[in-house]
DNA sequence: CATGTCACG
DNA sequence: ACGTACGTGACATGA
């Protein structure tokens, strides 16, 4: 690996210590997770590794890994870095560790939350999430080969038709060129822009465009499957490591704020899912001959969570009696029977218990459902005189937000919201919003850390074959010898609701199949 | 290296 | 008055 590549992994090292055959025996703590624990989203934060924490808690700059190696075409390999100065850099790292430890453990020790979190949650999921990783997952090439070869032909020809369409050549892939002939030269009408003022030509304009003109529908085609075939299935392959033969993601433990994981170089938690097309994709994630791939996902963790958090009657009971909770809440938003709810009820149903995670607006609701402000001012009204709990709990969390400067998920992770007190108010609301999606976001990111650790501590424990492989928010994907089937299928639900009680049950959903997409 | 866009939960 | 749903990562373009 290139140091280029190596960016901010952590987990890093023990990744170069397995290749050579050595194991640790035990991470007894790891000043990345305590300053994250600790820290995530304060002022000024915007990383949690060594270098920026030596700067930030002990004032110190670190050698760079540039300075000991040089950068670019000239960088030299950590193995041809003179002894003196390699060792420098090295005892560099133990001694700052040390010292870091030193003053950030105290801090998260004098928490009962924190503690939970660092010890119960980061520390374990940390071992799973290296193992995951090492396990890689077993892609079909050849499937994705073919896959390109198809789209890049249907991509020369929707190229093409665009071309005659526009009157002359351009770059269908370059905003610049498409917003000139599309506002300039065609003259439509500009329905939104960009942040820097530009003509936006993204899917929520061209959608609309094409009701009226043909142009944009090729436009909107041709970018769908180039995305389609520039991430995924022209990339996929490349990445297929020589020695397994499978692709190794890189899991981010410290990196998003919400305690969420991020996986990268590749992400495997944005494989498409959304279309046919895109699910051709995930098909070519396979198991291994003599297994299956089996996927696990919580169902509306976080609706879950905001009864929880909100303690709000009629949610709760709804979850409590296993309703379909948009259907639920479109028959007390519209004031009729569960029965008599139809699919437009419902849809606006649960585009509105979305933005209620989110923490929406009227005007968010009112695009989202392209209605009048008033219209969707009027829907919020009539959910939060419905479920006064949720209204109640929304105000709460701002209050507390602006009081503390930070908000907790329910097993006391701390999110610091800086902006929260800004003076420019389009800041101080974005603040305002994350502080009422981060609890529930949040919290389900350590259900699922916490189902990650019982599961594979279940997997040793039972000496089974079977290996975690990714973990997607609220899924969690293994391939599983035949044999064992029947016993994850059986086990992992109640291993994964298990980990928390709370006031509304949990379900998982559990499929299986031969490659990813049969699973979900 | 910033910008716009779009893949996911 | 003011911008506008939360959290991510990757790609192509173009300066």
């Amino acid at each position: 690996m290139t140091a280029a590549k190596i960016k901010k992994k952590h987990k890093y090292d023990q990744h170069v210590f397995a290749n050579h055959g050595i194991a640790l025996a035990g991470v007894a703590h790891d000043t990345l997770l305590e300053s994250y624990v600790l820290e995530a989203g304060k002022d000024g934060v915007r990383g949690h590794d060594l270098g920026q924490l030596a700067l930030r808690h002990l004032s110190l700059k670190t050698i760079s890994y540039e300075e000991l190696c040089g950068k670019g075409a000239s960088q030299i390999g950590f193995n041809q870095v003179a002894l003196e100065h390699a060792a420098a850099y090295a005892a560099e790292d133990a001694d700052l560790c040390l010292r870091l430890h030193a003053k950030l453990y105290p801090q998260i020790a004098a928490d009962a939350g924190l503690k939970r979190v660092y010890e119960d949650i980061e520390l374990p999921a940390r071992e799973v999430l290296f193992r995951m990783e090492r396990e890689g997952v077993l892609v079909d090439a050849d499937k994705l080969a073919a896959q390109s070869h198809e789209l890049g032909l249907r991509l020369i020809e929707l190229e093409r038709q665009a071309h005659e369409l526009a009157g002359q050549p351009f770059n269908v892939n370059s905003p610049k060129q498409l917003g000139e002939i599309l506002f300039t030269k065609l003259g439509l009408p500009v329905k939104k822009k960009t942040p820097s003022g530009t003509p936006s030509t993204d899917e929520e304009v061209l959608s609309e465009l094409a009701l009226d003109y043909p142009l944009p529908k090729a436009l909107l085609e041709a970018r769908q499957l180039a995305k389609l075939k520039g991430t995924y299935t022209d990339k996929l392959p490349r990445m297929i490591n020589a020695r397994s033969g499978r692709v190794h993601t890189s899991f981010a433990q410290a990196v998003a704020v919400t305690g969420r994981l991020a996986s990268s170089d590749p992400n495997l938690q944005n494989i498409p899912v959304r279309t046919a097309e895109g699910r051709r994709i995930r098909a070519a994630f396979v198991a291994k001959p003599g297994c299956r791939l089996v996927s696990a996902d919580y169902s509306q963790v976080e609706l879950r969570i905001m009864a929880h958090l909100s303690e709000d009657e009629r949610l709760l009971d709804a979850f409590a009696h296993g309703e379909d909770v948009h259907r639920a809440t479109a028959a007390e938003i519209f004031g009729v029977t569960p029965l008599e709810v139809g699919p437009d009820k419902r849809r606006v149903a649960k585009v509105i218990n979305f933005g209620l995670i989110y923490g929406m607006s009227a005007f968010g609701l009112a695009r989202q459902l392209d209605l009048e402000r008033g219209a969707a001012q009027a829907y919020i009204d009539r959910y939060f005189a419905r479920y006064p709990g949720v209204a109640r709990y929304m105000e709460e969390t701002r209050e507390a937000a602006r009081t503390k400067g930070y908000v907790e998920t329910v097993f006391g992770r701390r999110l610091w919201l800086p902006e929260i007190r800004a003076s420019q108010a389009g800041r101080r609301q974005g603040a305002e919003r994350a502080a009422i999606n981060a609890p529930m976001q949040g919290t389900a990111a350590d259900l699922i850390k916490l189902a990650m650790v019982a599961v594979e501590n279940w997997i040793v424990r039972e000496g089974l074959q079977a290996r975690l492989l990714l973990q997607v928010h609220d899924e969690l994907i293994l391939e599983v010898p035949d044999a064992e089937l029947s016993r994850v299928r059986a086990e992992l639900p109640p291993l994964m609701t298990q980990v928390a009680q709370l006031r509304v049950p949990l379900v998982v959903e559990v499929g299986v199949g031969a490659n990813w997409d049969e699973a979900h």
